[in-house]
DNA sequence: GTCTATAATGAGATAGAC
DNA sequence: GTCTATCTCATTATAGAC
């Protein structure tokens, strides 16, 4: 026997990064092997490799393609407006874009270290991009006299590993919806740079 | 040959806790061997089946053993007086003492899905006693007026994971203290929760 | 594009000598 | 209490058939 009848490499392909993100965020990176990614999608072992050149390939790519999309959603929902507004959409934005994209979130903060330098550091400089622009946000505010924090750096880290916090115990069909969760960190995140 | 002269179960036993915290923190439980232990303490990986039965209940010692002293360290320094003074307390202490043990930190949260159910619940169950004592507090400032959070559970939550990134980034020798650290964090939690 | 088969390596854990 | 030696099994990755 040899190739399965109907195989496509353009559904086998989406299908290999998606089962490898849900399994390297549930298990580890470490712990999962080329041999259960396989058998989630449906193919032997040595077809990933028709996809990748090798498991760490694998990972840098799901974090790279991570947090591009995250860059380019968030310059395409990024309002115009005055630092007040903006800061609310981004506080917004974070939570609902890592509720919808937890895996790939988990991911991206905890298998770092998974990476070779040159790796790490090429995912490190597109998590400084998105951070940047929150804290463009918070020096335009400051500037204004609008915000009043103590130190915009350690602001924009603050804020968020706070919204970051929220898919550490947020759960769909629980007490708060999103919009509500939303409400709740916006108040409390304006009330913690405000003036 | 047999075993090492001077060898003394009671500072093996230490040793071989602080590799294993060290290499799972680093490299992840999954991808560190127990060869790799072994050496980092100077024995052969045999020797370690000496102090524990498996690799996960190595796991499971540490994170227990981190959390009942954080817990203890906190009970001991928590001041009395008013709410104020309790929660600007507790942020200064969750900072030093997250920086002082930064990698059972990191363990704490990123390898708890390497335990089994049962060792897990034991875990989230010491977590949650931590966090009430802090949610304890914003009740109190809540019920005299002296807070004004919208939803206390969230709030724990947001500060615990607002205080938790300091360690992501803080490095000894850096542009702030750890005092001034301390200051600027109080500054946001404080004006976060204020009514 | 997927298969089977296999190479090369390293894992967790145990047995028994000293 | 540590050693060497070993069992058993899983791993990543490759080769070549179809």
């Amino acid at each position: 026997m040899a190739r399965k009848p109907g195989s496509r490499s353009d559904i086998t392909g989406p299908r290999i990064r998606a089962a490898a993100r849900r399994l390297f965020a549930r298990h580890g990176f470490a712990a999962v092997s080329m041999r259960q990614i396989a058998a989630e999608v449906g193919v032997q072992a040595g077809a990933l490799y028709l996809y990748t050149p090798d498991k760490e390939t694998m990972l840098v790519d799901l974090l790279k393609d991570h947090m591009d999309e995250l860059i380019v959603a968030w310059d395409a929902a990024a309002p115009g407006g005055g630092p007040l507004e903006r800061l609310q959409a981004f506080v917004r934005f974070h939570i609902a874009f890592n509720l919808d994209h937890a895996d790939a979130v988990f991911l991206s903060y905890m298998e770092l270290r998974n990476l070779g330098p040159e790796n790490f550091a090429v995912i490190e400089g597109l998590r400084r991009d998105y951070e940047n622009r929150l804290e463009a946000i918070l020096t335009a505010g400051q500037g204004t006299g609008l915000f009043a924090v103590p130190d915009t750096k350690l602001a924009t880290m603050a804020i968020i590993a706070m919204l970051n916090g929220v898919n550490t115990w947020y759960r769909e069909g629980g007490r708060l919806s999103r919009a509500a969760v939303g409400d709740i960190y916006w108040d409390m995140v304006r009330k913690a740079v405000a003036a």
